[in-house]
DNA sequence: TAAGATTGAGTCCTCAATCTTC
DNA sequence: GAAGATTGAGGACTCAATCTTA
């Protein structure tokens, strides 16, 4: 009756923890080749998807869900090897603009296409719907949690 | 139309990472006043739950998600504490059993009741038929992708 | 040989503090 | 003063290698 407490293995955050976990070593496994982590991947997605939508630091790590050192360290390494560029003003003093390179959007689309093949495997036990359904309640969490959303735009 | 790779921020593996980010970063915050990693806690949990089930290191550390190296660390600090007893030797000599201890437990108490009222907050958004979906989903992902499976028992 | 536990090296992250520019 | 970017210190994790015992 009091196994109120007893339902860890059943918390959400926990199985969400576990899902992620293990899809997270897949994910850093796929990259590997490429010198990636996680963040610079993302931020290379971001600059290489957002149409013609060049970011701060700042943006970049907020969507990134990564904390602005994070990023900063991430793009440093990125700018280094000629996958982002970083202009040092805009018109405006503080604010450092990324965007990718042609080197960088190469390297994207290489990496992934190698990871959509390793997750479509990951995912593979799931059927569209399923999959559908998923993606709205995730969806539907991060907007309570107040996460950046990537407009739905068809 | 070849937007295909430009899906990127709607691909359930990226929904998960950026949710279960968000989560963890609250349950770190959380866990900080009681000096407890979320490794910790779920060794805790594991061995204050399984009925009178004792387990090895590496067992937990299967369970937990985590590589034998990093719950021998975590356990090792438990033990330091007085929150679990490591016994050297069941009758076999190289595993060590661990077990939680009744200050452990009582710890345990404490951080469950804490992290609940946050996660009832964070779940907040979905309702009960929305988590038991979400459950289910996150469930079958979990067994396709091999991860160990608390039983459902009721 | 194989399995459990541990140590050591390396990486990515966070937090707190600082520097600069509006 | 407030916001963006960065630096420095510290923590947790992984991987590879080692030690020990069945």
């Amino acid at each position: 009756m009091d196994d109120d407490v007893t339902d860890f293995g059943m918390r959400i955050p926990y199985l969400i923890r576990q899902v992620n976990h293990a899809l997270s070593q897949r994910l850093d496994r796929a990259l590997k080749p490429y010198s990636l982590t996680q963040a610079q991947l993302s931020a290379l997605a971001i600059l290489g998807h957002q149409h013609p939508a060049p970011s701060s630091g700042a943006e970049l790590s907020q969507r990134s869900g990564v904390t602005p050192p994070s990023m900063s360290a991430a793009l440093a390494d990125l700018a280094g090897r000629g996958l982002v560029r970083r202009t040092p003003h805009p018109t405006h003093g503080r604010i450092v603009e990324v965007g990718i390179t042609s080197a960088g959007r190469k390297l994207l689309r290489e990496v992934q296409v190698a990871t959509k093949a390793a997750e479509e495997r990951d995912m593979g036990g799931l059927d569209a719907a399923q999959q559908e359904q998923l993606r709205d309640l995730l969806r539907t969490m991060m907007r309570n949690l107040d996460l950046y959303l990537p407009r739905e735009e068809k």
